[in-house]
DNA sequence: CGCTTAGTTGAAGCGAATCAAAACTAGTGG
DNA sequence: CCACTAGTTTTGATTCGCTTCAACTAAGCG
Protein backbone atom coordinates (compact mmCIF):
# COMPACT_ATOMS: atom_id res chain seq x y z
CA UNK A 1 0.00 0.00 0.00
CA UNK A 2 2.34 2.84 0.93
CA UNK A 3 4.86 1.39 -1.38
CA UNK A 4 7.62 3.93 -2.01
CA UNK A 5 7.75 3.37 -5.48
CA UNK A 6 3.70 3.72 -6.47
CA UNK A 7 4.30 6.63 -4.17
CA UNK A 8 6.34 8.23 -6.51
CA UNK A 9 3.91 8.06 -9.09
CA UNK A 10 1.18 8.69 -7.26
CA UNK A 11 2.36 12.23 -5.81
CA UNK A 12 3.77 12.74 -9.63
CA UNK A 13 2.35 16.79 -10.59
CA UNK A 14 1.66 15.44 -14.14
CA UNK A 15 0.25 12.01 -13.15
CA UNK A 16 -3.37 12.46 -14.82
CA UNK A 17 -2.42 15.23 -17.18
CA UNK A 18 0.67 13.54 -19.04
CA UNK A 19 0.78 10.35 -21.06
CA UNK A 20 0.70 8.51 -17.23
CA UNK A 21 -2.99 9.40 -17.40
CA UNK A 22 -4.18 6.79 -19.98
CA UNK A 23 -3.01 3.87 -16.81
CA UNK A 24 -4.83 2.76 -13.61
CA UNK A 25 -3.36 3.00 -10.53
CA UNK A 26 -2.39 -0.54 -10.86
CA UNK A 27 -1.03 -0.12 -14.39
CA UNK A 28 1.07 2.53 -13.54
CA UNK A 29 3.36 0.31 -11.40
CA UNK A 30 4.93 -0.97 -14.43
CA UNK A 31 5.96 2.59 -15.52
CA UNK A 32 7.20 3.12 -12.19
CA UNK A 33 9.53 0.47 -12.32
CA UNK A 34 11.31 1.42 -15.38
CA UNK A 35 11.28 5.21 -14.47
CA UNK A 36 14.19 7.51 -13.28
CA UNK A 37 14.50 11.12 -12.43
CA UNK A 38 16.24 13.71 -14.45
CA UNK A 39 17.26 17.47 -13.42
CA UNK A 40 18.75 19.71 -15.94
CA UNK A 41 19.87 23.26 -15.73
CA UNK A 42 18.91 26.20 -18.30
CA UNK A 43 20.82 25.83 -20.93
CA UNK A 44 21.73 22.52 -20.84
CA UNK A 45 21.51 19.92 -23.39
CA UNK A 46 19.66 16.73 -23.33
CA UNK A 47 20.12 15.22 -26.41
CA UNK A 48 22.47 16.18 -29.76
CA UNK A 49 20.26 16.10 -33.14
CA UNK A 50 21.91 12.57 -34.78
CA UNK A 51 22.45 11.02 -31.14
CA UNK A 52 20.59 7.01 -31.10
CA UNK A 53 17.67 7.60 -28.90
CA UNK A 54 17.87 5.07 -25.95
CA UNK A 55 14.89 7.07 -23.94
CA UNK A 56 11.86 8.72 -23.77
CA UNK A 57 10.67 10.75 -20.88
CA UNK A 58 7.99 13.29 -19.40
CA UNK A 59 8.55 16.51 -18.81
CA UNK A 60 7.24 16.62 -15.28
CA UNK A 61 8.22 20.50 -14.62
CA UNK A 62 10.17 23.81 -16.76
CA UNK A 63 10.42 24.21 -20.26
CA UNK A 64 12.17 22.36 -22.91
CA UNK A 65 12.78 23.31 -26.62
CA UNK A 66 13.31 21.23 -29.73
CA UNK A 67 15.87 22.86 -32.36
CA UNK A 68 17.45 22.78 -35.31
CA UNK A 69 20.87 24.05 -35.77
CA UNK A 70 22.74 24.71 -39.24
CA UNK A 71 26.51 24.91 -39.90
CA UNK A 72 26.26 28.03 -40.56
CA UNK A 73 24.47 29.34 -37.08
CA UNK A 74 21.20 29.92 -38.36
CA UNK A 75 18.54 28.05 -35.70
CA UNK A 76 14.84 27.27 -35.46
CA UNK A 77 12.95 25.96 -32.71
CA UNK A 78 10.70 23.64 -33.80
CA UNK A 79 8.96 22.80 -30.54
CA UNK A 80 8.46 23.70 -27.40
CA UNK A 81 7.85 21.20 -24.47
CA UNK A 82 5.81 21.82 -21.26
CA UNK A 83 5.42 19.86 -18.36
CA UNK A 84 2.87 16.44 -18.91
CA UNK A 85 4.63 16.63 -22.82
CA UNK A 86 6.31 13.35 -24.14
CA UNK A 87 9.71 13.35 -25.53
CA UNK A 88 10.98 11.05 -27.81
CA UNK A 89 9.61 8.80 -30.81
CA UNK A 90 8.84 5.19 -30.66
CA UNK A 91 7.37 3.18 -33.80
CA UNK A 92 9.24 5.77 -36.10
CA UNK A 93 10.85 3.79 -39.05
CA UNK A 94 13.58 2.49 -39.25
CA UNK A 95 15.90 4.98 -41.13
CA UNK A 96 14.33 7.79 -38.08
CA UNK A 97 15.07 5.85 -34.96
CA UNK A 98 17.78 8.80 -34.48
CA UNK A 99 16.99 11.81 -32.25
CA UNK A 100 15.78 13.98 -34.83
CA UNK A 101 16.39 17.38 -33.40
CA UNK A 102 18.75 18.84 -30.22
CA UNK A 103 16.48 19.08 -27.45
CA UNK A 104 17.90 21.28 -24.62
CA UNK A 105 15.91 23.12 -21.45
CA UNK A 106 14.87 26.15 -21.71
CA UNK A 107 14.68 26.45 -17.73
CA UNK A 108 15.68 24.72 -15.29
CA UNK A 109 14.05 21.41 -16.31
CA UNK A 110 12.59 17.87 -14.27
CA UNK A 111 12.29 14.89 -16.64
CA UNK A 112 11.02 11.42 -15.96
CA UNK A 113 13.15 9.31 -17.89
CA UNK A 114 12.01 5.55 -19.73
CA UNK A 115 14.48 3.27 -21.01
CA UNK A 116 13.86 2.68 -24.52
CA UNK A 117 13.40 -1.23 -24.75
CA UNK A 118 11.48 -1.33 -21.27
CA UNK A 119 9.32 1.67 -22.38
CA UNK A 120 8.09 -0.33 -25.75
CA UNK A 121 7.48 -3.79 -23.77
CA UNK A 122 5.02 -1.22 -21.56
CA UNK A 123 3.33 0.10 -24.73
CA UNK A 124 3.06 -3.80 -26.01
CA UNK A 125 1.44 -4.24 -23.23
CA UNK A 126 -1.11 -1.48 -22.49
CA UNK A 127 -2.81 -0.98 -26.11
CA UNK A 128 -4.70 2.01 -24.26
CA UNK A 129 -1.49 3.62 -23.80
CA UNK A 130 0.31 3.65 -27.30
CA UNK A 131 -3.61 4.77 -28.13
CA UNK A 132 -3.01 8.11 -26.05
CA UNK A 133 0.17 8.06 -27.47
CA UNK A 134 -0.76 8.15 -30.86
CA UNK A 135 -3.66 10.84 -29.78
CA UNK A 136 -1.06 13.22 -28.54
CA UNK A 137 1.46 12.55 -31.67
CA UNK A 138 -1.90 13.64 -33.83
CA UNK A 139 -1.97 16.26 -31.52
CA UNK A 140 1.62 17.50 -31.90
CA UNK A 141 1.28 17.50 -35.51
CA UNK A 142 -1.44 19.79 -35.93
CA UNK A 143 0.10 22.29 -33.51
CA UNK A 144 3.63 21.80 -36.22
CA UNK A 145 0.97 22.54 -39.22
CA UNK A 146 -0.66 25.84 -37.66
CA UNK A 147 3.22 26.79 -36.90
CA UNK A 148 4.42 26.16 -40.19
CA UNK A 149 1.41 28.82 -41.47
CA UNK A 150 2.82 31.14 -38.81
CA UNK A 151 6.49 30.67 -40.21
CA UNK A 152 5.41 30.81 -44.04
CA UNK A 153 2.80 33.15 -44.04
CA UNK A 154 2.46 35.81 -40.94
CA UNK A 155 4.07 39.06 -40.61
CA UNK A 156 6.51 39.49 -37.55
CA UNK A 157 3.36 41.25 -35.52
CA UNK A 158 1.07 38.65 -36.29
CA UNK A 159 4.18 35.88 -35.45
CA UNK A 160 4.55 37.41 -31.70
CA UNK A 161 1.13 38.39 -31.01
CA UNK A 162 0.72 34.36 -31.47
CA UNK A 163 3.36 33.64 -29.72
CA UNK A 164 1.90 35.27 -26.36
CA UNK A 165 -1.42 33.94 -27.00
CA UNK A 166 0.15 29.48 -27.37
CA UNK A 167 2.87 30.68 -24.22
CA UNK A 168 -0.11 32.07 -22.14
CA UNK A 169 -2.41 29.47 -22.67
CA UNK A 170 0.46 27.06 -22.26
CA UNK A 171 1.84 28.68 -19.23
CA UNK A 172 -1.77 28.78 -17.58
CA UNK A 173 -2.20 24.76 -17.86
CA UNK A 174 0.89 24.43 -16.22
CA UNK A 175 0.87 27.21 -13.01
CA UNK A 176 -2.06 27.75 -10.60
CA UNK A 177 -5.04 29.35 -11.75
CA UNK A 178 -6.45 33.17 -11.00
CA UNK A 179 -3.03 34.87 -11.63
CA UNK A 180 -3.64 37.49 -14.15
CA UNK A 181 -0.33 37.49 -15.96
CA UNK A 182 2.25 35.45 -16.50
CA UNK A 183 6.36 34.62 -17.13
CA UNK A 184 7.85 33.95 -20.29
CA UNK A 185 9.69 30.83 -20.31
CA UNK A 186 12.82 32.13 -22.88
CA UNK A 187 14.63 35.22 -23.57
CA UNK A 188 13.97 37.18 -27.03
CA UNK A 189 16.95 35.56 -28.97
CA UNK A 190 14.94 31.92 -28.45
CA UNK A 191 11.28 33.92 -29.25
CA UNK A 192 13.20 35.05 -32.49
CA UNK A 193 14.16 31.20 -33.35
CA UNK A 194 10.75 30.15 -32.58
CA UNK A 195 9.34 32.77 -35.04
CA UNK A 196 11.73 32.39 -37.53
CA UNK A 197 12.77 36.39 -36.92
CA UNK A 198 15.76 38.24 -35.48
CA UNK A 199 15.64 38.90 -31.47
CA UNK A 200 15.79 42.95 -32.84
CA UNK A 201 12.49 42.57 -34.68
CA UNK A 202 11.10 40.64 -31.48
CA UNK A 203 12.28 43.16 -29.19
CA UNK A 204 10.52 46.12 -31.25
CA UNK A 205 7.19 44.06 -31.69
CA UNK A 206 6.89 43.89 -28.04
CA UNK A 207 7.85 47.62 -27.56
CA UNK A 208 5.09 48.43 -30.35
CA UNK A 209 2.49 46.56 -28.45
CA UNK A 210 3.77 48.16 -24.75
CA UNK A 211 3.33 51.62 -26.74
CA UNK A 212 -0.45 50.42 -28.05
CA UNK A 213 -1.64 49.30 -24.85
CA UNK A 214 -1.88 46.19 -25.50
CA UNK A 215 0.56 44.55 -23.51
CA UNK A 216 2.32 45.35 -19.98
CA UNK A 217 5.06 44.10 -18.59
CA UNK A 218 7.50 44.29 -15.73
CA UNK A 219 11.38 43.54 -16.83
CA UNK A 220 11.91 41.81 -19.69
CA UNK A 221 10.11 38.50 -19.00
CA UNK A 222 7.42 39.12 -16.47
CA UNK A 223 3.87 39.82 -18.14
CA UNK A 224 1.36 41.97 -15.91
CA UNK A 225 -1.27 41.93 -18.55
CA UNK A 226 -2.56 41.56 -22.35
CA UNK A 227 -5.33 42.58 -24.36
CA UNK A 228 -6.28 39.07 -25.23
CA UNK A 229 -8.93 39.95 -27.49
CA UNK A 230 -6.48 42.53 -29.83
CA UNK A 231 -3.93 40.37 -29.67
CA UNK A 232 -6.58 37.81 -31.18
CA UNK A 233 -7.21 40.16 -33.77
CA UNK A 234 -3.46 40.82 -34.47
CA UNK A 235 -2.95 36.98 -34.53
CA UNK A 236 -5.40 36.27 -37.11
CA UNK A 237 -6.70 33.17 -34.93
CA UNK B 1 -10.72 -17.61 -53.11
CA UNK B 2 -12.16 -15.92 -56.39
CA UNK B 3 -13.88 -13.38 -54.05
CA UNK B 4 -14.01 -10.10 -55.89
CA UNK B 5 -14.00 -8.22 -53.08
CA UNK B 6 -10.60 -9.34 -51.41
CA UNK B 7 -8.53 -9.07 -55.17
CA UNK B 8 -10.05 -5.42 -54.95
CA UNK B 9 -7.18 -4.88 -51.77
CA UNK B 10 -5.12 -7.88 -53.20
CA UNK B 11 -4.78 -5.90 -56.78
CA UNK B 12 -4.36 -2.39 -54.65
CA UNK B 13 -1.37 -0.42 -56.18
CA UNK B 14 -0.08 0.71 -52.47
CA UNK B 15 -1.09 -2.75 -50.82
CA UNK B 16 1.94 -3.06 -49.31
CA UNK B 17 3.10 0.42 -49.28
CA UNK B 18 0.57 2.06 -47.62
CA UNK B 19 -0.91 1.62 -43.87
CA UNK B 20 -2.54 -1.69 -44.82
CA UNK B 21 1.00 -3.77 -45.41
CA UNK B 22 0.43 -3.72 -41.54
CA UNK B 23 -2.08 -6.15 -41.52
CA UNK B 24 -2.11 -9.75 -43.24
CA UNK B 25 -4.31 -11.30 -46.43
CA UNK B 26 -6.47 -12.98 -43.71
CA UNK B 27 -6.89 -9.47 -42.12
CA UNK B 28 -6.97 -7.20 -44.84
CA UNK B 29 -10.34 -8.61 -45.55
CA UNK B 30 -12.15 -6.57 -42.58
CA UNK B 31 -10.94 -3.35 -43.95
CA UNK B 32 -12.11 -4.72 -47.61
CA UNK B 33 -15.93 -4.67 -46.37
CA UNK B 34 -15.80 -0.94 -45.67
CA UNK B 35 -13.55 0.71 -48.06
CA UNK B 36 -14.62 2.58 -50.94
CA UNK B 37 -13.07 4.00 -53.77
CA UNK B 38 -13.58 8.05 -54.46
CA UNK B 39 -12.14 9.71 -57.55
CA UNK B 40 -11.26 13.44 -57.74
CA UNK B 41 -10.18 15.58 -60.37
CA UNK B 42 -7.55 18.26 -60.21
CA UNK B 43 -9.04 21.18 -58.55
CA UNK B 44 -11.52 19.31 -56.49
CA UNK B 45 -11.77 19.88 -52.62
CA UNK B 46 -12.14 16.68 -50.29
CA UNK B 47 -12.27 18.55 -47.10
CA UNK B 48 -12.90 22.01 -45.85
CA UNK B 49 -11.38 23.00 -42.72
CA UNK B 50 -13.71 23.16 -40.02
CA UNK B 51 -15.63 20.24 -41.54
CA UNK B 52 -16.62 17.59 -39.17
CA UNK B 53 -14.27 14.58 -40.19
CA UNK B 54 -16.21 11.45 -40.53
CA UNK B 55 -14.14 9.22 -42.66
CA UNK B 56 -10.46 8.50 -43.40
CA UNK B 57 -9.01 7.56 -46.43
CA UNK B 58 -5.54 6.19 -48.21
CA UNK B 59 -4.32 8.01 -51.14
CA UNK B 60 -4.09 5.40 -54.06
CA UNK B 61 -3.11 7.77 -56.65
CA UNK B 62 -1.95 11.29 -57.46
CA UNK B 63 -1.14 14.05 -55.41
CA UNK B 64 -3.26 16.16 -52.62
CA UNK B 65 -2.59 18.84 -50.04
CA UNK B 66 -3.11 19.55 -46.79
CA UNK B 67 -3.58 23.88 -46.78
CA UNK B 68 -4.55 26.73 -45.07
CA UNK B 69 -6.04 29.64 -46.27
CA UNK B 70 -6.70 33.12 -44.30
CA UNK B 71 -9.56 35.35 -44.49
CA UNK B 72 -7.15 38.02 -46.55
CA UNK B 73 -6.12 35.58 -48.50
CA UNK B 74 -2.94 34.15 -48.00
CA UNK B 75 -2.15 30.46 -48.26
CA UNK B 76 0.12 27.80 -47.09
CA UNK B 77 0.14 24.96 -47.79
CA UNK B 78 1.18 22.15 -44.78
CA UNK B 79 1.89 18.67 -46.65
CA UNK B 80 1.94 17.09 -49.62
CA UNK B 81 0.21 13.34 -49.86
CA UNK B 82 1.39 11.35 -52.48
CA UNK B 83 0.40 7.46 -53.17
CA UNK B 84 -0.04 5.23 -50.11
CA UNK B 85 -0.12 8.49 -47.62
CA UNK B 86 -3.06 8.36 -44.65
CA UNK B 87 -5.57 10.81 -44.48
CA UNK B 88 -7.27 12.09 -40.89
CA UNK B 89 -6.63 12.18 -37.02
CA UNK B 90 -8.17 8.83 -35.58
CA UNK B 91 -7.74 9.28 -31.49
CA UNK B 92 -7.03 13.04 -32.24
CA UNK B 93 -8.41 14.99 -28.84
CA UNK B 94 -12.08 16.02 -28.57
CA UNK B 95 -11.78 19.46 -29.37
CA UNK B 96 -9.55 18.55 -33.07
CA UNK B 97 -11.95 16.17 -34.25
CA UNK B 98 -12.36 18.66 -36.62
CA UNK B 99 -10.72 19.01 -40.02
CA UNK B 100 -7.62 20.80 -39.43
CA UNK B 101 -6.81 21.82 -43.05
CA UNK B 102 -8.47 21.87 -46.22
CA UNK B 103 -7.83 19.14 -48.42
CA UNK B 104 -7.36 19.42 -52.31
CA UNK B 105 -6.85 17.61 -55.35
CA UNK B 106 -3.32 19.14 -56.92
CA UNK B 107 -3.82 16.33 -59.36
CA UNK B 108 -6.86 14.13 -60.34
CA UNK B 109 -6.60 11.80 -57.27
CA UNK B 110 -8.08 8.48 -56.19
CA UNK B 111 -8.52 7.68 -52.99
CA UNK B 112 -9.74 4.79 -50.95
CA UNK B 113 -12.41 5.93 -48.02
CA UNK B 114 -12.72 4.57 -44.79
CA UNK B 115 -16.13 5.63 -42.71
CA UNK B 116 -14.75 7.21 -39.34
CA UNK B 117 -16.44 4.53 -36.64
CA UNK B 118 -16.15 1.39 -38.84
CA UNK B 119 -12.41 2.11 -39.10
CA UNK B 120 -11.76 2.73 -35.61
CA UNK B 121 -13.58 -0.50 -35.17
CA UNK B 122 -10.73 -2.30 -37.11
CA UNK B 123 -7.95 -0.02 -35.29
CA UNK B 124 -9.34 -1.65 -31.79
CA UNK B 125 -9.18 -5.34 -32.97
CA UNK B 126 -5.86 -4.83 -34.65
CA UNK B 127 -3.03 -3.52 -32.68
CA UNK B 128 -0.92 -3.93 -34.68
CA UNK B 129 -2.51 -1.47 -37.20
CA UNK B 130 -2.16 1.19 -34.99
CA UNK B 131 1.01 0.66 -33.73
CA UNK B 132 1.83 1.27 -37.67
CA UNK B 133 -0.30 4.08 -37.58
CA UNK B 134 1.45 5.84 -35.04
CA UNK B 135 4.62 5.24 -36.50
CA UNK B 136 3.67 6.93 -39.54
CA UNK B 137 2.53 9.60 -37.62
CA UNK B 138 5.66 9.52 -35.88
CA UNK B 139 7.26 10.36 -39.18
CA UNK B 140 4.97 12.86 -40.55
CA UNK B 141 5.53 14.65 -37.75
CA UNK B 142 8.98 14.80 -38.53
CA UNK B 143 8.96 15.79 -41.29
CA UNK B 144 6.09 18.62 -40.26
CA UNK B 145 9.00 19.94 -38.30
CA UNK B 146 12.05 20.30 -41.12
CA UNK B 147 9.25 21.68 -43.00
CA UNK B 148 9.40 24.36 -39.85
CA UNK B 149 13.18 24.64 -40.20
CA UNK B 150 13.26 26.27 -43.86
CA UNK B 151 10.09 27.89 -43.76
CA UNK B 152 11.28 29.55 -40.18
CA UNK B 153 15.11 29.90 -41.61
CA UNK B 154 15.90 29.61 -45.37
CA UNK B 155 16.59 31.70 -48.10
CA UNK B 156 14.03 31.50 -51.43
CA UNK B 157 17.47 29.56 -53.62
CA UNK B 158 17.38 27.04 -50.77
CA UNK B 159 13.86 26.09 -50.06
CA UNK B 160 13.32 25.48 -53.53
CA UNK B 161 16.30 23.34 -53.75
CA UNK B 162 14.87 21.55 -51.45
CA UNK B 163 11.48 21.92 -52.80
CA UNK B 164 12.67 19.56 -56.08
CA UNK B 165 15.00 17.03 -53.61
CA UNK B 166 11.58 16.41 -51.57
CA UNK B 167 9.73 15.90 -54.92
CA UNK B 168 11.68 13.89 -56.35
CA UNK B 169 12.26 11.48 -53.45
CA UNK B 170 8.49 11.03 -53.81
CA UNK B 171 7.60 10.67 -57.27
CA UNK B 172 10.52 8.33 -57.85
CA UNK B 173 8.95 6.23 -54.56
CA UNK B 174 5.25 6.32 -56.11
CA UNK B 175 6.77 6.10 -60.16
CA UNK B 176 8.09 3.40 -62.09
CA UNK B 177 11.76 3.83 -61.56
CA UNK B 178 14.74 3.86 -64.71
CA UNK B 179 13.14 6.49 -66.00
CA UNK B 180 16.14 9.83 -65.94
CA UNK B 181 13.94 12.59 -64.58
CA UNK B 182 9.84 13.21 -63.18
CA UNK B 183 7.26 15.42 -63.35
CA UNK B 184 6.53 18.32 -60.90
CA UNK B 185 2.58 17.49 -59.80
CA UNK B 186 1.90 21.16 -59.17
CA UNK B 187 1.99 24.69 -60.83
CA UNK B 188 4.71 27.59 -59.90
CA UNK B 189 1.90 29.03 -57.22
CA UNK B 190 1.17 25.83 -55.51
CA UNK B 191 4.85 25.29 -54.91
CA UNK B 192 5.49 28.80 -53.36
CA UNK B 193 2.28 28.41 -50.98
CA UNK B 194 4.56 25.43 -49.87
CA UNK B 195 7.54 27.11 -50.03
CA UNK B 196 6.29 30.24 -48.39
CA UNK B 197 7.19 32.38 -50.97
CA UNK B 198 5.49 34.17 -54.27
CA UNK B 199 4.74 32.58 -57.43
CA UNK B 200 7.51 35.35 -58.82
CA UNK B 201 9.80 34.22 -56.40
CA UNK B 202 9.56 30.72 -57.43
CA UNK B 203 9.95 31.22 -61.52
CA UNK B 204 13.35 33.39 -61.01
CA UNK B 205 15.07 30.68 -58.41
CA UNK B 206 13.86 28.21 -61.20
CA UNK B 207 14.82 29.77 -64.15
CA UNK B 208 18.39 31.09 -62.05
CA UNK B 209 19.05 27.12 -61.46
CA UNK B 210 18.27 26.52 -64.81
CA UNK B 211 20.71 29.34 -66.11
CA UNK B 212 23.56 27.63 -63.86
CA UNK B 213 22.97 24.07 -65.36
CA UNK B 214 21.85 22.34 -62.41
CA UNK B 215 18.41 21.89 -63.58
CA UNK B 216 17.07 21.22 -67.46
CA UNK B 217 13.27 21.43 -67.55
CA UNK B 218 11.07 20.70 -70.82
CA UNK B 219 7.81 23.22 -70.24
CA UNK B 220 6.49 24.01 -66.72
CA UNK B 221 6.51 20.73 -65.29
CA UNK B 222 9.00 18.26 -66.55
CA UNK B 223 12.46 17.90 -65.18
CA UNK B 224 14.79 16.12 -67.66
CA UNK B 225 17.85 16.49 -65.17
CA UNK B 226 18.69 17.73 -61.87
CA UNK B 227 22.05 17.73 -60.67
CA UNK B 228 21.36 16.21 -57.17
CA UNK B 229 24.45 16.60 -55.41
CA UNK B 230 24.38 20.31 -55.95
CA UNK B 231 20.88 20.77 -55.33
CA UNK B 232 21.80 19.09 -51.89
CA UNK B 233 24.71 21.90 -50.80
CA UNK B 234 22.51 24.44 -52.06
CA UNK B 235 19.49 22.98 -49.96
CA UNK B 236 21.70 22.58 -46.99
CA UNK B 237 20.36 18.84 -45.96
C1' DC C 1 29.89 48.52 -7.24
C1' DG C 2 31.72 47.20 -11.49
C1' DC C 3 31.20 43.59 -14.78
C1' DT C 4 28.69 40.75 -17.92
C1' DT C 5 24.70 39.56 -20.35
C1' DA C 6 20.09 40.66 -22.12
C1' DG C 7 17.17 43.94 -24.11
C1' DT C 8 16.12 48.27 -26.61
C1' DT C 9 16.51 51.55 -30.21
C1' DG C 10 18.37 53.75 -34.50
C1' DA C 11 20.22 53.87 -39.35
C1' DA C 12 21.36 51.56 -43.49
C1' DG C 13 21.11 47.59 -46.61
C1' DC C 14 19.11 43.75 -48.81
C1' DG C 15 16.09 39.91 -50.21
C1' DA C 16 11.70 38.93 -51.30
C1' DA C 17 7.13 41.06 -52.26
C1' DT C 18 4.53 43.80 -55.16
C1' DC C 19 3.24 45.88 -59.34
C1' DA C 20 3.35 45.48 -64.27
C1' DA C 21 3.87 43.52 -68.71
C1' DA C 22 5.46 40.22 -72.00
C1' DA C 23 6.01 35.30 -73.46
C1' DC C 24 4.60 30.91 -73.35
C1' DT C 25 1.08 26.79 -72.91
C1' DA C 26 -2.85 24.34 -73.29
C1' DG C 27 -7.34 23.94 -74.61
C1' DT C 28 -11.28 25.16 -78.05
C1' DG C 29 -13.43 25.56 -82.03
C1' DG C 30 -13.44 27.40 -86.79
C1' DC D 1 -3.94 23.09 -89.01
C1' DC D 2 -4.20 27.46 -87.33
C1' DA D 3 -6.41 31.31 -84.85
C1' DC D 4 -8.19 32.59 -80.59
C1' DT D 5 -8.57 32.66 -75.71
C1' DA D 6 -7.68 31.86 -70.77
C1' DG D 7 -4.46 30.66 -67.74
C1' DT D 8 0.35 30.05 -66.42
C1' DT D 9 5.10 31.27 -66.36
C1' DT D 10 8.79 34.36 -67.04
C1' DT D 11 11.05 38.66 -66.62
C1' DG D 12 11.64 43.60 -65.26
C1' DA D 13 11.21 47.77 -62.15
C1' DT D 14 10.09 49.34 -57.81
C1' DT D 15 8.78 49.03 -52.95
C1' DC D 16 8.75 47.42 -48.38
C1' DG D 17 9.57 44.67 -44.16
C1' DC D 18 12.86 42.51 -41.96
C1' DT D 19 17.79 41.95 -41.21
C1' DT D 20 22.15 43.67 -40.26
C1' DC D 21 25.24 46.58 -38.06
C1' DA D 22 25.93 49.56 -34.29
C1' DA D 23 25.36 52.06 -30.10
C1' DC D 24 23.26 52.45 -25.97
C1' DT D 25 20.53 51.08 -21.66
C1' DA D 26 18.76 48.06 -18.18
C1' DA D 27 19.08 44.05 -15.43
C1' DG D 28 21.27 40.31 -13.04
C1' DC D 29 25.26 38.69 -10.28
C1' DG D 30 29.87 37.90 -8.02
Amino acid sequence: MDDPKLSFCQTCAIRHSSLCGALSSDEIHNLNKIAQRKSLRAGQTYALEGDTANSFANVTDGVAKLMHVASDGRSQIVGLLFPSDFIGQPRASENRQKVPHTIEAVTDLELCLFPRAQFEDVLEAFPHLERTLLGRTMDELQIAREWMVLLGRKTAEERVASFLLHVKTKMENAVCKGTEGFELPMGRVDIADYLGLTYETVSRQISRLKREGILEMEGGKKVIRVDEARLREIAQF
